[in-house]
Formats: C-alpha cells, structure tokens, sequence
DNA sequence: GATGAATGAGGCTTCATTCAT
DNA sequence: TATGAATGAAGCCTCATTCAT
C-alpha cells in the first residue's frame, strides 16, 4: 500500500465527509457520486473515482473512518475504568454520548453497514465477549452464556442507537439511566459504579 | 380503496412471494424487478408495475404481509398466557419459533425494513408499551419506565433475530433459554411460568 | 439457450446491421452504442443492452453472422468441385467474390475479428488443411507440411482481403488471375481446372 | 520541425519503450496512458501529454521507432545479397529472425498497426515491387505482375508472423524452409541460394 | 521539466416504467 | 389481463487532457 499525499488525504477526507453527510440526509439508497460530488463542491464523479477505485472503496472507507472515530471516543471513555462491570457501564455511556455529540456520523454509520464489505464487527462481538468472561472470572457476573450475553448486549446497543438515529426527539439522558440499571441487572452486575 | 378482483390478489401475492424468496436469498440492492419476475415465473416485469402502482408499494405491501405473518404467529402464542410476564415470554419464544420455521421471510423482512415508506412499527412499540404498563400495574414488574424498556426489549428481540438471520450456525436453543433469563432479570419480572 | 421470438430477432438482426455498416464506416475504435443506435434509429443505448447481454456478446453475434454468411457463400462454390485443388481454386475465387459482393461486411469483418471472444479461425485452418491433406494423399500437391501451407494460404487470403478492404481501387480482377496462378505454383498442383 | 533537446529525446524513447511493452503484454485496447507511465515508472500521464502532442502522436511515433528497427534489421542482412531472389530470400529469414530476436516489438507493431494514422506501408509495398521488377528485368523470375505480387509476399509474411504473434508454440524453423521453397515456386525462382 | 490533482466528455449498463398488441 | 419490446434517466467508471505548482 502506497503513501498518500497530503493533498490527497485531504481529498479524500472530504469526500468521505461529504458522503457521511449524504448518508444521514439522505440515505443509503440516494447516496450517489452525483449526490456526494454535489455536496463536497466537487466539478463531476469522476473525481471521486479518481481518489477511491470504485464505489466500495469508498463506502468501506466511510465505515472505517466512522467506526474509528467512534471506537476512539469510546475506548477513550472504558480505559478510566478497571472492573469490567465499570467498563460495561463506560460502553453504554460512551455509546450514547457519541450518539449525541456525532449524531449524523452515527446515522452515516447505520445506513452503509449492510453494504460494506468487510465487517469488522466480529471484532466488536468477540471484545464484548472477552469482556464478559473476564468479569465472570472475577465474579462480577452472575453465571451466563459470554457469546449469548455479548449478543444482547450489541443488540441492546444497535437498538437504541437505531432508534435514536431515527427519532431525535428520543430522551437520550433517560435512555441512558434506565439502560445502565437493565444492563446491570441482566448481567448480574452487583455493582457497576 | 376499491375492491381486488380474486385473480388479481392471486397474482400480488405470487408477486410478493417471489419478490420474499429473491430478498431472501439475494438481499435487497440485487431485489429488482428481473429477478422478481423470473422468480414467479411471469415473462415481462411489466406484470409487476400493472399489479403495483411502483416499486414502492410493493416493498410496502411484501413489509406488511410478512409483519402479518409474523404478529398472527407471535400473536396466536400469546393468546394462551394471562399474565403479562407471561405473554412477554410467549412473545420472545414466539419470535424465535417464527425465526426456525420462516427463516426466509425473517431474513426478507430484515433486508425490506430500511425502505419501507411507512413502517408500521410504532404499533409494535406502543403494543409492547402497553404490555409492560400493565405488567407493572399488575405488580409483576420492576420500576422502570414502559417507553423506554419497549425500545429495549425490541431491540434485543429485532438485535438476536438479525444476528440468526445472517448467522445459520447460531444455537437458537441457547439462545432462547438465555434471553427468558435476561429478559425476566431486566424486567425484574417475579415469574415468567 | 431459450428461443427468441421473431421480432426480437428481427430487432438483433438491425442492431448487428447497423454495428457492421458503423465498423465498416469508422472502424472498430469509433463504434460506440451511441453511434450503433443512431444508425439503427433507436431511441437510446439501452435498447443495445436489452437485446444483447453486453458489448461483448453483440461484437461476438456480428463476427459470428458475418463469418456464417461469408462462409455460405465461399461453401456454395467449392461444393461444385470434386478435386482438391478444384475445390483450392474455388475457395479463392468465391473470397474475392464475396468480397466484391459484400464489402462492408468484409471490411466490419476485419475490424471486429481482433475483439471476439472465441475466433472461430482454428476452424477455418482445420479445414484448410485437411484439404491439403486430401489433395496430397491424391497426389494432387507437390510434398509440403499441411499444417504450414494452410498458414500460407490462410495468410494470402487475409492479407488481399485485407489490402482490398483498404484499398477500393485494387483491381480484383487481376488479383484474382495472378492468385491463382500462384497458388497452383506454389502448392505444386498438376491442374487447377 | 523545431530541434529536441537530448533529454527529452530520451523521455520520448523511454515512454515509447513503455509503450511497445504494454502493447505487447496487454493489447491496444488495454494501454492507457496510465499503465503506460507506470511501466515507465513515470508518476504522472501528465508527462507522456507533455511530451506527445496527442495519443496519436505517441502511436505513430511507437509504429515509426519499430517499424525503422524492424527495416534496419532486414535491411542488414538484404545487403549481403546481390540478386533480387537472393534478397527476397534474405527479406524472408530476416523477417523470421526478427521476430525470434524482437518478439515483444513484433506483437507491439501488429496491435498497433491499425490505429496508426499514416501507415508508411506504402513504402514496403513500393520497395518489395520495385525489387520484383528488378528481378525480373533480370530474368530471375516467371512472368507476374510486380504489385500484385508484392501483395501476395507481403501478406504471407503478414500472415505468417501474426501467427506467429498470436501462437509461441509455433515452429518458426519449419516454417522457415517451407516458406522460402513456397515464395521460390510461387515467384518462378530459378535459384534463390 | 516534472508532478499529481482536476476536468469533463464519453462509455456501457441497469433499472423501473410505459405502451402497443 | 398479459406480454415483451421500448424508453430514458441515472448510475459508475475510464480516459486523455489540462493546469497550477
């Protein structure tokens, strides 16, 4: 893989964000170069194909930038905490909080996953599940499935995300109270301070 | 809305079942007419747009038909409990059941949702709201407020059927067994018999 | 291979019509479905795209076409003899027979050859040399390689198609006297009658 | 024609040996100015625009560089003969030679032969007829008529080394003796020693 | 001279939809 | 109703060429 210019990067990070807002405006279905190369002030596609090699270098680039930035601010919250019931309760927090601060990145997100080419989400089930087996191990949990629980967890998260990321008039601070105690008391947590 | 004649709702409904089987088995961006067509055996996609005024009302009407499917299922289990633990826990065993018997619909369901236009699925949630608001009246569950543990609770439920859906090898059984435990933990139901 | 219906073939045949007067007028470079569609008097590429699979299967079906009806004319005379180097001196006179006759078709011929997928040329050498084959085991020809000589002759008749196609004021008369004589010599051949 | 500095003679050449080398491994339809420059190690097409007025140019100037190689070749071992059979002879084992020794160069000048925009073929023909008529001023040769002839020897050497070109299989030794004995009979060759 | 980014025309293809039969 | 041919918009992509640095 070859280095990228300056300029290039910058290229391409401007029409990764004109597609991120293209997503969340419009959708994935709308989300054409002409609509992209509109919105980044670009003179025609073929600028775009010029920096990406196809449409799905593009969309996966889009994923990346947007699960990077993401996993950046979440992890940022998990490593103040040292049981993984603290760390649980960060990832929830963390979660909800980028939904706010980023809200069309998350909704960018949503809309490109089904269409990305590799996912990495695999890596999101197995830390969640490393994360619960570690907590097990310290008997911080009650006693569970680790891959099962890791897999309601996620869903509980898309979950609300998804819905958040459709109704923006959702209380997003009451989402959070109540999904800490539901969190806490499906796995057991005896304390998730 | 004026009258079908018998003739014509047979076709819709070859129609839309072939358009279940194609969403089913090639995803939705690949879901075009052609396929649909070659699918139910008609020889001109023309057949398609002279049943459906466009390609809109029939994602629409391939949506509400498997919802109906699915909520006479759901539905028929539910019917048998009187208490409203007990009809959540019908409700999940349902869900799952559904999942094992019409996977392909389950699968064509999750790829159509995204681009329905109207998405009957705040009935799902006030449904499941109102569950949960009698269930607390009747004394059977936690504090908690109703909206909110609906979001929750669908999310587990659409979260575990999508990970199914793209997951042949995932252990339903497992699964269902996990999630009346979480389920009941989360509510803080007393008894889910 | 399904049937295809009458008007469909017809529709196919105008499109291969008018990709090999366009080959013939501007080369193969030049001939783009934009220009195959406005010598066809249709209404748009899509049309192209609707009767044939891609560009590929259409340079193909004009080879194809081009190729059958050059070889049922050059067939019709040499069936007329029953020696081998009758049958030699037939096949060269009906090439420039047909070349006269046909010429666009033969100077398409030439553009396309180098872009179809499967040449069907192994054929034409085969043929020719079991021919020669023949006629040496008759003692017809002078002791040669078969296999080189049908390159030979297959490379003669190229080339003056060739220098015709390219040049609409070779006298083909002359070349065809002076290509016969020729042929006789070098193959050796007793009698060419 | 303004002078060329020495520098950007040598630009010019390495971009045509890329461009010979492209043409040789992909075909013309596959050569761009992008995979040329990469060959070249060029890191913009920008240069090969700046040094070719046009694609044109850049084509004519590869013909015309292998096209004088190819002649220079020939032409070397011509001279050593001093009758024109001897230098037919010599024309048809060089044209071989050549296309052992140069093969890329050969296969590059058969792909890029029909896009080029002034063929100086004209001058083969002329010199290969001039050298017939020579010949049979002197009474080396039958009775034949000069250019028609020179079409018929240079389609076969056309023929011959396009197979060649396109089949690494084939036996160029073979084809060698059959090919020098069959121009000898076809010319009326006394002696072409 | 050289670089690499930008341009804009043009290519093929797919698609939902319309229309005559 | 059903057919299948036709339509035209829109999509992505490649290419030679231009331009500022």
């Amino acid at each position: 893989m070859r280095a990228r210019s300056v300029t290039e990067q910058a290229r391409r990070a401007q029409i990764v964000g004109a597609a991120i807002e293209t997503l969340a405006g419009l959708g994935y279905a709308a989300t054409s170069f002409k609509q992209i190369a509109a919105r980044a002030g670009l003179s025609s596609t073929g600028l775009i194909s010029y920096h990406f090699k196809g449409k799905q270098e593009l969309v996966d680039e889009v994923y990346r930038q947007v699960v990077r930035q993401f996993a950046d601010f979440v992890l940022g919250f998990m490593d103040q905490s040292d049981t993984a019931a603290g760390e649980l309760r960060a990832f929830f927090t963390a979660n909800l909080r980028f939904m706010r601060a980023h809200r069309s990145h998350m909704v960018a997100l949503m809309q490109v996953r089904p269409h990305v080419s590799t996912r990495g989400e695999a890596g999101d089930h197995r830390k969640m599940a490393d994360l619960l087996r570690a907590g097990r191990r310290a008997g911080e949990f009650r006693e569970f499935d680790a891959d099962t629980m890791a897999i309601f967890l996620l869903a509980l998260r898309n979950g609300v995300l998804a819905k958040a990321a459709e109704d923006a008039a959702l209380d997003l601070d009451l989402c959070e109270r109540e999904l800490l105690t539901t969190v806490a008391l499906a796995t057991g947590a005896h304390d998730m301070t």
